[in-house]
DNA sequence: TTTTTAACTTTTAAATTGAAAGTAAAAATA
DNA sequence: TATTTTTACTTTCAATTTAAAAGTTAAAAA
């Protein structure tokens, strides 16, 4: 992000920043549908299960971009569609959210037998951080 | 946290139902007080210096209560004073918390030399967590 | 040329948050 | 022992945010 901005945040501490960017229900939801579904439109993020509204979803997605988390970019083949993009800020935030839903996966019981699978077969995390980074910018050699 | 509860979870995603229990701008902090600060108590808490309002601290420590990250106790000399105290479940979250502020202290600029300083300073990520855990614990040989 | 689609924006009600003041019981002090 | 202070909240109410639904605009497809 850029060295001067006049976002208030509510301190200085890292976390408490980190918080006031992206500590809410949705913005991190969004980031995970570009990661492990590497979905890139509005209609993408819209058709999630959770079920965003659309204001809500427009509202991060524009702060997201003020952080610098993802960037947003016309397609070439369609003018109409838009595509947002994660910025390598943005990929430095994989190790978070891998740390976040391991824990939930460990620590709240849903049955969701396939988050269950996922995590219990990640033999290396610093691997599987790398793999979903590359997989992510691979899925993006077809689209911009 | 209990097999059987009645909370409502917008999806069985494990990412998602953690941010159903601690995805505000409040919960989080809370937990960095007690991993870092080693607070436990209500006046420890609301004397950070991001000023959480009393009515949202009693709301979150609650709900922390109600999804068994932390539990909650009278002190033993002090019947008026409740210490509260992070579970196994709760000691779970410091590599998120971690991995959240280390992307906080590389992606926004803000001038805190203790953050940098703390974080660059991290060899090891796993030792460090073992670390913050043991102290943690240790810390609470003297109250409880 | 008409219809559909994608990406929003607007509106309005409902829920949540925040600031301030209030309360109750225990503990410390005079 | 009486009074003051402290701790952990709760209550109130205004302000902000969220959610649901409907509406808009321009581009693309039929």
């Amino acid at each position: 992000m850029s060295e001067t901005n006049n976002s208030k945040f509510r301190s200085t501490c890292s976390l408490s920043c980190s918080l006031d960017v992206f500590g809410d229900k949705w913005s991190l939801l969004i980031l995970r549908d570009m990661i492990f579904e590497k979905k890139n439109t509005f209609k993408d993020f819209i058709s999630s299960e959770e079920r965003i509204a659309s204001n809500i979803l427009a509202s991060r997605l524009k702060n997201l971009e003020k952080f610098g988390i993802i960037s947003k970019n016309s397609s070439i083949q369609n003018k109409k569609t838009k595509i947002y993009k994660l910025t390598d800020s943005g990929l430095g935030l994989i190790p978070a959210l891998l740390e976040i839903a391991i824990w939930g996966s460990n620590n709240i019981k849903v049955f969701n037998l396939k988050n269950q699978a996922i995590f219990e077969s990640i033999k290396s995390k610093k691997k599987f951080i790398e793999k979903l980074q590359h997989e992510y910018l691979e899925s993006f050699n077809k689209v911009l």
